[in-house]
DNA sequence: TGACTATAATTAGGCGCCATATTATTCGGT
DNA sequence: ACCGAATAATATGGCGCCTAATTATAGTCA
């Protein structure tokens, strides 16, 4: 069961032609990514089935216990996207009916998102449902392999972000002073 | 240095708020899931300086040696994609002088895809760059600490599939026969 | 007050991916 | 030779995400 998508066999495949880099490593790379692609894939798979995404789904349950409603902009801070594709998101929920907006507040540029009866349903059935369904993929688990995976994850963590300073230096380098345009990532 | 993402802190919150599902096991996904999710940023961010996507990377590289071009469809097939997103990356491509269109063939209904010598410049330099990037991101793990990690992954898909064969039968069992239609994935 | 600046939400446009048409061409069978 | 089925590529429209531009409103300060 070495799941792998097609286009990581294609690019392994040439690699070991090569006999470049340490395709171990690639391999190993590659196989980390189809479980996440694949999970992220289920994932989108069961939130469908109720006409949402995983953004609206953040947005639904930021909202579960906000009566008052949030505007898109604290929405966007929480969700950890931007305001534009708050908007986007907004416009399918509210079209589906899981949410109104509200205007009229005394600041008038703002708005206030909240749920409307079928979103708060939705919201807390969905909730329990996602997080079992998450913590079910680690099922079998104990303290300690979580322990080891998470050690891994950071010593790759590690790397990446070694050699995102390392690019960056050497583009800093060829062009004199060279901003850094990764600061935000 | 646990990284999460905005939207999994605030689940990961509430779920410990309400004392649900195991959140270590959650808090151990979401690790999993943010990890991929700053390599797939930072692999999309390392293409862009090059105008490319990895959808297009991918291309490149395949064509990289076949002089006498490959047709859509096959490209489909071995980069894992629909054809109609074939489509799509063929044109972005074209415009920036990586690839063309040939026509003419035998089958007048089939194209012929191409490198240009811009795209075949691009497709070399690029696949030494990025399959060393990625080889590195795994920099000081020994051949053991790739079978445990592998070992701890294969363990996940096993729960992943689990959880999709239940879902399934659940909904199955709801409305009488129910085709699967989760079977492509 | 009036101009400037900051902030809120949205729009516009782009990308990659998909599913579902649509159009052109080929091929099989009668 | 012709009809219908299969196949190739593309068009269309949707989704989620982004950045940059736009519009409305608020606050500041000379």
């Amino acid at each position: 069961m070495q799941m792998l998508e097609q286009k990581h066999m294609a690019l392994l495949a040439e690699a070991e032609r090569r006999e470049r880099a340490p395709t171990d490593n690639i391999r190993a790379c590659f196989e980390l990514l189809a479980l996440t692609g694949a999970i992220d894939r289920d994932c989108a798979v069961r939130l469908a089935r109720h006409r949402l995404s995983e953004g609206k789904f953040v947005l639904l349950f930021l909202l579960h216990d906000k009566p008052e409603g949030l505007s898109p902009h604290e929405l966007a801070e929480r969700a950890g996207v931007t305001r534009a594709t708050i908007t986007g998101l907004l416009d399918g929920l509210e079209r589906d009916g899981f949410i109104v907006r509200r205007g009229g507040l005394s600041d008038r540029r703002k708005i206030a998102v909240a749920l409307t009866e079928v979103g708060q349903t939705a919201a807390g059935e969905l909730f329990r449902e996602h997080t079992e369904w998450v913590a079910s993929l680690f099922q079998g688990f104990t303290a300690a392999d979580r322990q080891t995976l998470t050690g891994l994850l950071q010593r790759i963590w590690r790397n990446l972000e070694t050699g995102k300073q390392q690019a960056g230096q050497e583009r800093a380098g060829k062009q004199q002073i060279g901003q850094d345009e990764d600061a935000r990532a």
